[in-house]
RNA sequence: GCCGCAGUAGCUCAGUGGUAGAGCACGUCAUUGGUAAUGACGGGGUCGGAAGUUCAAUUCUUCUCUGCGGCACCA
């Protein structure tokens, strides 16, 4: 006998050898068809496995098939019974592994032959016929050499590498039967038995995956599925797909005429009238803040000799993503794919004293860095982006308080904009780097204590920093879910000492000041990619490319709707007309689509009483003014964020 | 860069081994209409590019370019 702990706080006793399913089955029928596992001590566990007694009484939950554990163990079962089903109409195809991830799985497979979505079909009915075969799911603890020996010589030679390369000796290693005929190496936990998972799956896509992640090894075939607690579920997930790709800010890009972009220049935006004003009350929006918190904004050249970028070291580290180009003299120029050799030759202009620093210089840098074509991705990804870039020179001590504050200011200018920040990563140190341990000791736990002062919590990147020093990495998220790393600060060490710049400390002394590279947006195509995305194309006022539309009903209020526009231009709004001769309908259907967010309509009654219509986006309501209230509201409305 | 998929009018998409279609957009004309599509007529395409098979290719094959989804790389 033994006792577990209920999440009621209820202590029960068992015996021995009872699992959770039975457990479940005692207390009703429709809990124990409903449940897919359950959690011991917080520990996962399988159904149909067995529960350790232990003297002291273990905590028991059980794990409902729509909760998040619940899913997750549905599509590791889903991803395991795709394989099987996949080696049973595809023999020739070794399996190697098969996570449950965000919103699906996948499994990564090795076949001569290649894949082809026209598989997918075959595969679900496959998948489907696993599921009404109902067979048992066992799991098994076996001997690590007997593992591997029996996984060679069955020509699973993946997984016999799995057990040799990555699962740590001494651990358990457990095998899952799926039937008579199929196992899989694998740490579970999954559901008694195929008929379980259910019918709400599907195929989605299929992908070269390199084994475990590196490019150097060998392409796999990989192959996303999705899958749910029941058809709801899968239907709803298809749904937000394709919500999700209306708010695409490649499609809305074309739709609202804000950007295109084009094969004679790939990976770079040819802006619209209507993006670039959006582009330039962000740029004028992050100016003025960058300027309230104490920064200079310099402007350096787009081509600089190759020499200077041997010199800063960047030849040999980025050398690959550069653009270079040849004069007729012979020089070779290359094309800056950062800002910061050409900041610090300003520094070196004259002399610096302790006293100049901490030295904040910014600068709206135009970068083009030549991106592998496979990740170009509309204007999120590209290979010519102008960042809101800066450095900091400052001396050792002043790392603190500088990073600190660029967090805080960094969280204004988000929560000014409306975006949520998705995660906080500190980049730690990389096996080949420059600068000593203690350097490298000190600027992480500056980079991490301050970012935490400003209130982040902050996720550790074991291995993923610049050679040259740790890095702050902030996240966003884009309508389709991905994460894009916007703002960032890095802190160089390396640069300052490659580029001798030098400044008098208090005791007369030469000294090396540190450098922070550090953006708030990133870049501004990026930025805006995801404010398209975030704001479904709706945005607010202030970034708004028209903001009112003055459209007349007859032509008769023609004159009196230019007259309008043009004293709301006078007030600093960006409106348009639209004196077409066309109905009223047929005008606010069009700007409604455009999203335009007020339509001021202006017909012989507002043109006699010196009034407007006033109808926002979204609404029907209209709300008639004088022009001179319309003028005095829409100008506060206009105001950005940091100006109200 | 690697793997899979796709490329037809400005946009969204149909279609076929026998000279290419729709809706919207665009142009002309008529219409002056109070809050999400007024009507008629018209112009528009080397069916991404190159080669091959064929009497004949937008359609089949190969190569190539670009885009999309992953992987890798990265703001």
């Amino acid at each position: 006998m033994f006792e577990l702990k209920f999440p009621d706080g209820a202590i029960r006793q068992y015996e021995n050898n009872i699992s959770p399913l039975e457990i479940a089955e005692g207390i009703s029928k429709s809990l124990a068809k409903r449940v897919v596992g359950a959690k011991i001590d917080g520990q996962v566990w399988d159904l149909s496995r067995p529960i350790e007694p232990k003297d002291t009484p273990q905590t028991f939950e059980l794990i409902n098939r729509d909760s998040d554990d619940g899913l997750e163990i549905i599509r590791h079962d889903a991803a395991h019974i795709m394989a099987q089903a996949v080696q049973e109409l595809f023999p020739d195809t070794q399996i190697t592994i098969g996570p449950s991830i965000e919103d699906g799985y996948y499994y990564d497979f090795v076949r001569e032959d290649k894949f082809s979505t026209d598989d997918f079909e075959k595969i679900e009915a496959k998948m489907r016929e696993i599921v009404d075969r109902d067979l048992p799911i066992v799991r098994e603890e076996w001997d690590r050499e007997v593992a591997i020996k029996h996984f060679n010589e069955i020509g699973e030679i993946y997984k016999a590498k799995i057990i040799e390369e990555i699962i740590p000796e001494g651990e358990t290693l457990t095998v899952y039967k799926q039937g008579d005929n199929w196992k899989d190496l694998c740490r579970g936990p999954h559901m008694p038995s195929t008929g379980r998972l259910g019918k709400a799956f599907k195929l989605m896509k299929l992908a070269g995956a390199y084994w475990r992640g590196d490019a150097k090894n060998a392409q796999l075939q990989r192959i996303y599925g999705t899958a749910w607690a029941d058809e709801k579920g899968l239907k709803d997930y298809l749904v937000r797909l394709e919500e999700a790709e209306k708010r695409d800010h490649r499609k809305l890009g074309r739709q609202l005429n804000l950007f295109h972009m084009q094969e004679e220049a790939k990976g770079m935006v040819f802006w619209h009238p209507k993006g670039w004003t959006m582009y330039r009350a962000l740029e004028n929006y992050i100016r003025r803040k960058i300027e309230a918190s104490d920064y200079v904004e310099v402007k350096t050249p787009q081509l600089m000799d190759k020499t200077l970028w041997e010199k800063s070291g960047h030849w040999e580290k980025f050398g690959h993503a550069m653009f270079t180009c040849e004069t007729v003299e012979e020089e070779i120029l290359a094309v800056k794919p950062m800002n910061c050799p050409g900041h610090v030759q300003i520094f070196n202009q004259g002399q610096k004293s302790y006293r100049d620093l901490p030295l904040r210089m910014a600068e709206m840098g135009c970068c083009h860095r030549f991106e592998p074509s496979g990740g170009l991705h509309g204007i999120m990804r590209v290979r010519n982006f102008t960042q809101d870039d800066g450095h900091i020179f400052c001396r050792v001590d002043q790392i603190y308080s500088e990073t600190k504050d660029f967090c805080e200011l960094l969280r204004t200018v988000y929560n000014d904009l409306g975006v949520e920040l998705h995660s906080v990563k500190l980049a730690l140190r990389p096996d080949v780097r420059a600068g000593s341990d203690e350097t490298w000791d000190y600027a992480e736990k500056m980079l991490k204590e301050a970012a935490e002062a400003a209130g982040e919590i902050v996720e550790l990147l074991p291995n993923e920093g610049a050679f040259y020093g740790p890095k702050l990495e902030f996240h966003l998220k884009d309508a389709i879910g991905r994460t894009w790393q916007c703002g960032t600060l890095q802190l160089d060490f390396v640069l300052p000492e490659r580029l001798d710049a030098e400044y008098t400390g208090e005791d007369g002394q030469k000294h090396r000041p540190v450098m922070l590279h550090r953006a708030i947006l990133g870049t501004f195509e990026r930025f805006l990619g995801i404010l398209i995305e975030n704001h479904a194309g709706n945005f607010p006022m202030w970034l708004a490319p028209v903001q009112v539309v003055v459209a007349n009903i007859t032509s008769d209020s023609e004159q009196y709707a230019k007259d309008v526009c043009h004293k709301l231009r006078a007030a600093g709004i960006r409106a348009e007309t639209d004196v077409r001769n066309e109905k009223i309908n047929f005008k606010i259907r069009e700007h409604s689509l455009q999203k335009v967010p007020v339509i001021a309509v202006v017909g012989s009654r507002e043109a006699a009483e010196g009034k407007v219509a006033l109808r926002r986006f979204g609404s029907q309501a209209q709300e008639i003014l004088s022009l001179e209230e319309a003028m005095a509201m829409l100008s506060t409305e206009s105001l950005p964020p940091d100006m109200k």
